[in-house]
Order: C-alpha cells, then sequence, then structure tokens
DNA sequence: GCGGATTCTCAGCAAATCCTCAGCCGACAG
DNA sequence: CTGTCGGCTGAGGATTTGCTGAGAATCCGC
C-alpha cells in the first residue's frame, strides 16, 4: 500500500521484507530516503538503522512505529533517524513527511561528502577519486572500498569488517576478495610516494598518511 | 531475558555465566559497554570491574545489585561504574539507563584506546607503537604481548599468565616463548633509558618506570 | 545475444613471523 | 670462590600471512 501511494506521488520505490534485506537494498540501490519500520524480522528497524549510521550511511530515514513512548521517540531520534510516524498513520501524513524531510535535505549544501587524505580525494556526490589531482577511475567495489577506508582514516579495519560493510558477507567467509581489492586500489591509487594504504598484519588494513 | 531485551533493542549482545568469563569475553569482544550483575560466581561484579579498571579499560559499566545500601551504591560508582540498576527491575528501566549511559559516551570525542606508560605509547585503534615520538614497528604477537603489559602496568605478570592471556595456551607449556618476545619486545622498545621492562627472577615480569 | 567490464577463486611465491634450541652469562646460595 | 639455576640471545627451520597474476563466472550496456 505504501509503495502504492508513494509510486503515486511520483517517487521511485523498491521495498524490502526484512532488515537483512533492507541492508543490501540500500547498498544497492543508494536510495534517497528510507522508510523504516520498527518491527521487522531478522534484523529490526533501530538495529538497521544504526548498522547504516556506523557503516558511514547518511541517507535519511523515517521510522514507522506502533510504539508511542516518548523513550522510543527519543532512541529513534538519537542513532540518527529524521522523523518518526506513529501506527496507525493516515497516507497522507507519511507522504507529508516525505516531502519534508527530502526538502530540508535537498536544501543543505550536500558538502562533506568529500573525503580527502593527503592527495586523495573521493568526492561522493560527484562520484570521483583522484589522486594528487590526477583522477582515477574504479570500478564499483574499488570504489565502496576506498569510500569506507577514507571513512575510517587512521584506524585499522579488519578484513571481517570490510566484508561486512563493504561487501554485504557475513564477517568469516573470506576467500581473498579483500586482498584481490586492497591490491586493484594499490596499483589504482596508491602508486605514488607517500603511501596511504598499510597492511596491518594480522590484523587487517588501514588508510593514513604517515 | 535480559540479553533478549537488548538485542530487540537493536543492541549487539554477548553474555557471560561468571566473573572470569566475563573478564575474558570482555578482553576478546571489546564490548561498548558492560552490564555487570554484582552477584557472581568465581570473581563477583565489583572484584570484576576493579578489574578491568586497573587494567586500563574504560568501558561503561552498570551494575545490577539487589542491595541497597548507600555504601553498595558508593562502593559502586567510587570504582569506576557508570550507573546501577536495583534489583528487581523492570526491563524498561534497565533498557532506559543503558541507552542514557551509551548516548552520554557516544557523545564524547571516542577517546581511542591510548595507552602510555613514560614515553611509550601504543594506540590501539590505530595499531600504532611508538617510544619517545619514535614510531616502532611490531609484530602481532609482540604487539599483543606490549599491549597486555600495559593494560597491567606496575603489576607482575608470571610467564603462566602471559602465556595464558596472549598466547592463548595453557599455562604452563612453556618452551622460552616468553624469555623469546620479552628479548624482541625490549630491543625494539626499551633500547633506551630509563627502561620500563623489568625482569622479576623467579615470578615473571613487569612494565613500570622506575 | 555479444563483448567488455567486473567480480571472485585459486595457486604459487616471497616475506614476515613464530617457535625451538643450545650456548652463554650473571645471580644467588652455600 | 664455585656450582647451580634462571634467564638472555642468536641462529635457523617450520609455518603463516599476504601479494599477485591468471582465469572462470557473472554482470551489464548496447
Amino acid at each position: 500500500m505504501l509503495v502504492a501511494a508513494l509510486r503515486y506521488e511520483g517517487y521511485e520505490v523498491s521495498a524490502a521484507s526484512d532488515g537483512a534485506e533492507g541492508l543490501k537494498a540500500v547498498r544497492d540501490g543508494k536510495p534517497d530516503l528510507i522508510v523504516l519500520d520498527v518491527m521487522m524480522p531478522n534484523v529490526d528497524g533501530f538495529a538497521m538503522c544504526k548498522r547504516l549510521r556506523e557503516a558511514g550511511d547518511r541517507t535519511p530515514i523515517i521510522f514507522l512505529t506502533a510504539r508511542d513512548s516518548a523513550k522510543d521517540k527519543v532512541e529513534g531520534l538519537t542513532i540518527g533517524a529524521d522523523d518518526y510516524v506513529q501506527k496507525p498513520f493516515a497516507l497522507d501524513e507519511l507522504v507529508a513527511r516525505v516531502e519534508a524531510v527530502s526538502r530540508r535535505v535537498e536544501r543543505e549544501p550536500s558538502a562533506s561528502d568529500v573525503y580527502k587524505v593527503a592527495d586523495l580525494e573521493l568526492d561522493d556526490v560527484s562520484h570521483r577519486v583522484s589522486r594528487g589531482g590526477v583522477e582515477v577511475s574504479l570500478s564499483p567495489t574499488e570504489y565502496n572500498l576506498l569510500r569506507y577506508l577514507m571513512q575510517n582514516v587512521g584506524r585499522v579495519m579488519s578484513r571481517g569488517q570490510l566484508l561486512e560493510n563493504v561487501w554485504g558477507y557475513a564477517p568469516d567467509d573470506d576467500a581473498g576478495v579483500v586482498e584481490t581489492y586492497i591490491g586493484y586500489l594499490r596499483r589504482k591509487v596508491d602508486r605514488v610516494e607517500p603511501t596511504l594504504i598499510h597492511t596491518i598484519r594480522g590484523v587487517g588494513y588501514t588508510l593514513r598518511t604517515s
């Protein structure tokens, strides 16, 4: 019903039936806005929101909640939601909030979507990457990996974290993909001194200057 | 029940059934917050809290206590707890306190776990070690050993404890590994005066200033 | 469909790391 | 002073870890 209503309003909509599927859909679809039911099988709405925010995703989120205690409201907003609608709700109300949030977000200068480390730059809006002013072309996975590393400058990320947050895999079903892609990135983006991608043997990888 | 309730709230939860197990779980799992029952077999809640704080661990702790005397309350808070909940308690109340504490902690700048002893520094997030400002490169085992010693500054650690906590071996199947690695550390990190790693003959090793 | 781009697996290689061991040295007791 | 014992160190072999290239499978735009 929601999908139909929002489509009717002119939005492009895709739906997922639980939290896990939702996370995948967000990673793949890069929506402009997420409407999230708190109660979902697998990964509930709050958890999903938290996971997204921790992974550096800033897509606006509107919660649908049956509960109405102030506590839930507060929690929802503190973990990074933008608005919430209590069930049962009128379709009109949801649509209004969706519009309000998109308008607010659109107006904000989408600054801070550009990451810089030394002479390496990644602009998430124009989806461009350059090293020392020279533009570099990356495949989708290469791009996501680099962005995740840049969002966590100076922090050592384990293969498990990378698999989980960049690939959406379980943290332990590796088979050397991470190594391969780190290799790709190094060749495309890290051929000049000082090198930025560092291997921490036995632990993982980190992106930093010195 | 607690585990289920907190999971439902979106938290990632793991449980331990006594103090000893709890200590191990904290070391392995690096939780964002600990809920600690005062009355536990093996190592009670106060003791566990004390041990963690002495080891330099600053993870927020909420106590569950059946006792309600002012003394206990005071003791709990003075040894480094962040909050406490008296039994019997409503699940909602615990959840609220957990949320309150995490929110408070989250707002603080993510004080990355840095251990310092004299001019020796170890940053666990960036996985860097330096002595007198000069960065030093350590192998995984060297790093783990040094971190363990730094978490227990001033305390003498036996070979058995080191084997157990750094290597995960049985405390008695030594063959001189510890000596070898202490040697490595001394060469890499302790070449300058004043020396920090001291041998206590017949007992073990300790890391301290004097 | 077709063809190039992309993703992922895998095996060989090189290097770092781990651990054992034997010889040496110094502390300590008698 | 001397013997014994605990601890230190260097050498080296075994093992682990990470890097790379090649290639199969898959995706995607045309």
